[in-house]
RNA sequence: GGGCGCUUGGCUCAGCGGUAGAGCACUGCCUUCACACGGCAGGGGUCAGAGGUUCGAAUCCUCUAGCGCCCA
């Protein structure tokens, strides 16, 4: 009975009716489609807890649950995964080796199948997860990029690519990892620096600096500055390599820099991209020295077989012995490392895919210039179009076994490849009948680009792609900005001739409470999972969007979900209060309007309070500005309806207890305990349906908890089956109760003046006092007599008077609420010492503010330049507080003469 | 090297031209019949620093310092 139940999760259910696309294919209305992090298949199948978390964010609840507002909007919101190529064959080698089989003992399609057993089995561990936060997604809808559908999109949009000469293959220096064997695009290649050396090998002739003089080994020209007098006689001429004995030209070229080592440098074509773009331009040879896996091959000499950092050694120990090596550097440098598995990845030359981007670019950048598309905040499209505009071609090739396999084939007869949904008849070259397909697959991001129109059935003419492209919003975090967005924007512009979406609300980054990233190998992540069942989904899902500020990450940590949780359990025991107060009451079939008159003043002013709320929380969770919205319920919730309306409430909801103070007044009219009643209601029902977006257990719990007629009396007759089927609210069209809201204000303000006098006094709260209330505004005097039930109950008094002639006798505590000046009597509760400091305390600090406005007002250029309300406001600032220093010095006089105080 | 962001009470963060705010932590009183994951009240900040614009700057501009991120 007086135990609160505590519920410490919210998490025992799924969402009932939310997963469906409840009004799919209806006409008519608004059309929301929302995407969210397709691409987060990784690892052991569990989500990485920051784009786990996205999913909790309100953004595509809320657009969920405004889509079942009265303008009838039909939602789709698509949940699935990517399939995590090179990461996801990783892991199931790294099984096959713990097993002691490798992948080519298996057999790629053994291999593969082993793949998807893997993924069957842990891949919906994320969805899972999703689940648990309560995403509204439409599940039957859900995409895996490696499904049959959304494999078709890939080859269609391939083969189109190829014969629009967007796609090409060729030979070019990419980025290799000697470790995953494959191909990878510039996206996938972290730099770090590193601490390296920087060597100075002695040339015939001429001393080259550089930071890798294994790569001598394929060495096809030393380059210097054309205008390097230093060189000048040299170029045109040949030197002999060391260790290879193989002669090689000195050339000019302006990309050289004079500053770097000793002006000259050694050019390796086939393994450093500008010697790469050097070496075409001269026409140099190419000459690669490594394996696949960046060991020297059979091009080294004796160094073949050694890895590339034995060779490294050991390249410089020979020329060391040759006395060719001049001189050795500490340098520091950027070097390139696999996304992967971080391995050092090596410029290799290789044939592969690309896609050409720059025309495809173009049109994405121009789209976000020109509006089509927005970024919330705004400040991302400028890294967007950074990367828009240096964009290079997209290598697409990887060389692993998971993933789409490449549409192209190869005939016997070695002639150009063929790219078709099919391996031809016949090869129009040769004649040949037998083709190989490409072994290739593609990059995973390849098909995450389609994302947005091939979940919707495409390429066939689907109803889905009709209703819902573009999409409304996209959610994502700032890190696949280049991976995802601006990809899905060159495809969804090329192959749907509009933007996969008008908006992209970048959510914040996750950190730890140190405001570290998190990561497996600082073992500082912090698992939603276990969040949730500590706290409950609820209490993180409201943590995250209460700091979801724009342009900042998130440092999440125990003690704020815990606030929350407080506030969740608030909510609970609100509804605990709301449940025992009118568990009797029948339902009103009718809709009845209210009757005014049968309405409190703290109704009136709840309801006031209440569509301001509901228009400022809509309006913050439009703009995408989640922190503002959660802060505004919280305060409204907490602050507004707990503390002070249900305090309130009470006195006509339980009569016993009116009477108990108001010996005037024993019985409350049914009538009005009705409409308090009804106000409650309406009021907290209304509170779910704004807190929904970012509690969706607890409110529906509560929601379905309510009394029937809570429901009843908002909703109708007919309530809706779920909370997240009932329409958003909406605000009146102009605030309701704006007089009486301003009169509770006033009796708040006294309560809580007399509450402070009680307080410093330590007066306590269960004692009763007397108070007498003394103003000369006719209006306080009134509200002050008329709802005088509120300020005794609230502040807990014995007897109040209410009176406009001075208040003479004494002692008293004294303070002042507005035009109210509230007196306690001393007698037996309160010291005469006390209060006079107290006393001299509030004086010391209005005067000091009273001098600030004083000298502001004294300055002419202030009272000539500021706006004349401002003025007017600090005029009568000044006079309220000249009134209110003069009366509380008189009282203060009157407790302590000044010669008293010495004596 | 180029770019973006941040710096407000002990901590985490709002506010972004007109009287410095919240949550947590802290202090005092309270087993008041929704809630001690609570109630009531209270203390605490020259808004990183320096210049400038303005009648007025935490808020706009410039510079400096520190921190973080992205790109090369």
């Amino acid at each position: 009975m007086h135990r609160a139940r505590k519920p410490i999760r919210w998490t025992g259910y799924g969402r009932g009716t939310v997963g469906k696309n409840l009004r799919s294919g209806g006409g008519g209305g608004q059309v929301v489609s929302l995407l969210a992090g397709a691409p987060f298949f990784s690892r052991r199948g569990e989500g990485r807890t920051e784009k786990t978390l996205q999913h909790g964010d309100p953004a595509p609840q809320r657009h969920r649950f405004a889509s079942h507002g009265p303008c009838g909007y039909n939602t789709c919101w698509i949940p699935g995964t990517d399939h995590a190529g090179i990461a996801t064959q990783n892991v199931v080698e790294r099984q096959l080796k713990s097993e002691g089989v490798d992948r080519h003992q298996l057999g790629r399609e053994a291999f593969v199948e082993r793949v998807w057993q893997w993924k069957k089995e842990y891949g919906d561990r994320i969805t899972h997860q999703l689940r648990r936060l309560g995403a509204s997604c439409d599940w039957e809808r859900e995409r895996f990029t490696m499904d049959e559908g959304l494999s078709r999109a890939v080859r269609e949009v391939f083969i189109h690519l190829f014969n629009d000469g967007l796609i090409y293959r060729g030979e070019y220096l990419i980025n290799w990892c000697p470790r995953c064997h494959t191909a990878l695009s510039d996206l996938e290649v972290e730099h770090e620096e590193v601490a390296g050396h920087l060597w100075h090998i002695q040339y015939p002739g001429i001393v080259v600096a550089t930071t890798r003089p294994e790569t001598m080994l394929g060495d096809t020209a030393v380059a210097v500055h054309p205008d390097d007098e230093r060189y000048a006689g040299l170029v045109g001429t040949t030197v002999r390599l060391p260790l290879t004995d193989r002669a090689i030209p000195i050339i000019a070229d302006h990309r050289v820099d004079r500053a770097f080592g000793t002006g000259a440098v050694k050019v390796t074509p086939a393994h450093d991209l500008n010697d790469f773009h050097l070496g075409n331009d001269h026409r140099l040879p190419r000459i690669n020295i490594f394996t696949p896996e960046a060991k020297v091959n059979e091009q080294g000499g004796s160094f073949q077989g050694m890895d590339r950092y034995d060779a490294r050694r050991e390249v410089v120990k020979a020329l060391d012995a040759q006395g060719a090596l001049v001189k050795v550097e500490d340098y520091r440098h950027n070097v390139g490392h696999c996304y992967r598995c971080k391995t050092v990845v090596e410029p290799y030359l290789s044939k592969q895919w690309f896609v050409k981007v720059a025309p495809l670019a173009d049109k994405a950048a121009a789209a976000v210039r020109q509006g089509q598309t927005k970024f919330i905040p705004a400040h991302w499209a400028v890294t967007y179009f950074d990367w828009m505009e240096r964009i290079q071609d997209w290598c697409i090739s990887r060389q692993i076994w998971w993933g789409h396999r490449i549409p192209a084939w190869y005939c016997e007869g070695g002639c150009e490849p063929v790219v078709g949904r099919e391996a031809p008849a016949r090869c129009a070259g040769c004649g040949t009948t037998t083709f190989t397909q490409d072994p290739d697959v593609l990059d995973t991001w390849f098909s995450s680009a389609l994302w947005p129109f091939s979940t919707l059935g495409w390429p066939d003419h689907t109803v889905a792609i009709k209703t819902f492209y573009p999409t409304t919003v996209l959610i994502t975090g700032f890190d696949i900005i280049f991976f995802w967005v601006a990809r899905m924007m060159m495809m969804g512009l090329r192959f749907m001739g509009d933007v996969p979406f008008k908006t992209v609300y970048i959510t914040p980054l996750v950190r730890d409470p140190l405001g570290q990233k998190m990561s497996k190998s600082k073992g500082n992540v912090i698992d939603p999972l276990e969040i949730m069942d500590q706290y409950g989904t609820d209490a993180l899902r409201f943590t995250l969007a209460a700091l979801s500020v724009q342009g900042r990450d998130i440092k999440l940590s125990p003690s704020l979900i815990a606030g929350h949780r407080n506030f969740c359990n608030k909510l609970w025991n609100a509804a605990r209060f709301l449940a025992l107060q009118c568990a009797g009451d029948e339902p009103e079939a009718q809709e009845t309007p209210q009757d005014a008159a049968a309405l409190s003043l703290p109704d009136k002013w709840i309801s006031h309070r209440l569509h301001r709320v509901v228009r400022e929380a809509t309006k913050a969770i439009e703009a995408y500005a989640f922190d503002q919205a959660a802060r505004l319920l919280y305060q409204f919730v907490w602050h507004e309806f707990c503390d002070w309306y249900l305090e309130a409430a009470k006195l006509r909801l339980s009569p016993e207890r009116a009477a108990q103070v108001e010996g005037l007044r024993p019985k409350v009219d049914p009538a009005h305990r009705q409409a308090t009643a009804k106000t409650l209601k309406t009021t907290f029902e209304t509170i779910l349906r704004l807190l929904h977006p970012f509690m969706p257990f607890l409110t529906e719990e509560l929601w379905q908890q309510l009394p029937v007629s809570a429901r009843v009396a908002a909703e109708g007759a007919h309530p809706p089956p779920s909370i997240a089927v009932a329409q958003w609210p909406v605000a009146a069209p102009r605030p309701v109760y704006a007089k009486e809201a301003k009169t509770f204000q006033l009796i708040a303000e006294v309560v809580s003046a007399i509450r402070t006098i009680r307080s410093e006094h330590q007066v306590p709260p269960a004692k009763r006092m007397i108070a007498v209330l003394r103003t000369e505004d006719p209006l306080a005097q009134k509200v002050l007599g008329t709802h005088g039930t509120y300020l005794r109950e609230l502040a807990r008094l014995e007897r109040l008077e209410v009176r406009i002639t001075p208040v003479r006798e004494g002692p008293h505590a004294v303070a002042i609420a507005g035009p109210v000046e509230v007196y306690v009597p001393l007698a037996g509760l309160i010291d005469v010492e006390t209060e006079r400091v107290r006393l001299q305390k509030a004086i010391d600090r209005i005067a000091q503010v009273a001098g600030q406005v004083e000298s502001k007002l004294a300055d002419a250029a202030f009272v000539k330049r500021a706006p004349a309300e401002v003025v007017a406001e600090e005029r009568e600032r000044q006079v309220q507080m000249e009134a209110e220093l003069a009366k509380l010095r008189a009282v203060l006089a009157r407790l302590a003469p000044p010669a008293a105080v010495n004596a």
